[in-house]
DNA sequence: TTGAGTGCAAAAGCTTTGCATTCGT
DNA sequence: ACGAATGCAAAGCTTTTGCACTCAA
């Protein structure tokens, strides 16, 4: 990700533009892990050892709110966060918990479903399939 | 729901069988709220006034591992549980988090994506439809 | 009888809040 | 210069853990 373009998206939403934030947001970019709040804090402590928490986590919440990033879901725990935008669905492991992204286009056009409450607005939806990936797999076994 | 199916399912599971235990399975049998753990703990407090919130967790963990209960995950704040088996999806308000049943068929008969990793063994999967509620839309228009 | 289940309390873990300082615009 | 963003610390909230007592089987 060309940096120029991370700088435009901050402006088009009125963020300012700080070296904390840019890190964030490129290593989400970057990543296909969704990872947590502490792994961004770890991983952009290596090239910005004064960064606190409060940043990542209100980083986070902003990006959250301006739209650029998304948070998923995959237990109580603690919350993973996904920087890449276009449709797509989640496949966890339920030992381990990583989530790897399903591009499958056919997830992509499924229709509102029937006996849902009325007045109710459906604004997106997302399938999350559930399973045990190969190493985990193979621990069991 | 008998209270004999349910002792003879605690059974079944080789669990105890205890006035709170049945309690809270019952509550979270007979609602379609997908409560908290602290709502059941309220809940069930009104016939048991000595439950302590250890025996609500530990119950819900108890009955989770035994297949009997599933959690729902609307956010990373605390868990939502649900004690309905059957297979069927959700529907989340996003102002208010509340969860709705969606129990449309054509839901149940999804084929697994292309392109997931080699060795991923999928076991189930769940659609998460977002939206608004009729009383937080309103509230916002 | 025996250990799972319960209750009370303390601890742990993730996230939020308060506040003074810094820095982008 | 103004206010958003940052950093440090403390507080908050949900969940887990430790431990002794109780009760279902």
């Amino acid at each position: 990700m060309i940096t120029e373009t991370i700088q435009q998206r901050f402006k088009d939403h009125g963020l300012k533009n700080t070296p904390q934030r840019t890190a964030i947001y490129t290593a989400l970019v970057e990543t296909t892990s969704h990872p947590t709040a502490d792994d961004l804090y770890q991983l952009v402590s290596q090239d910005y050892p004064m960064i606190s928490q409060n940043t990542v986590y209100y980083t986070l919440g902003v990006l959250q709110k301006a739209g650029l990033i998304r948070e998923v879901n995959v237990g109580h725990d603690r919350a993973r966060y996904d920087g890449n935008l276009s449709p797509h669905h989640h496949l966890i492991c339920t030992s381990c918990q990583s989530i790897v992204d399903v591009m499958d286009e056919r997830l992509n056009e499924l229709s509102f479903p029937n006996g849902i409450p009325s007045g109710f607005t459906i604004t997106d939806y997302q399938v999350e399939f559930r399973g045990y990936c190969k190493a985990c797999r193979s621990k069991t076994a």
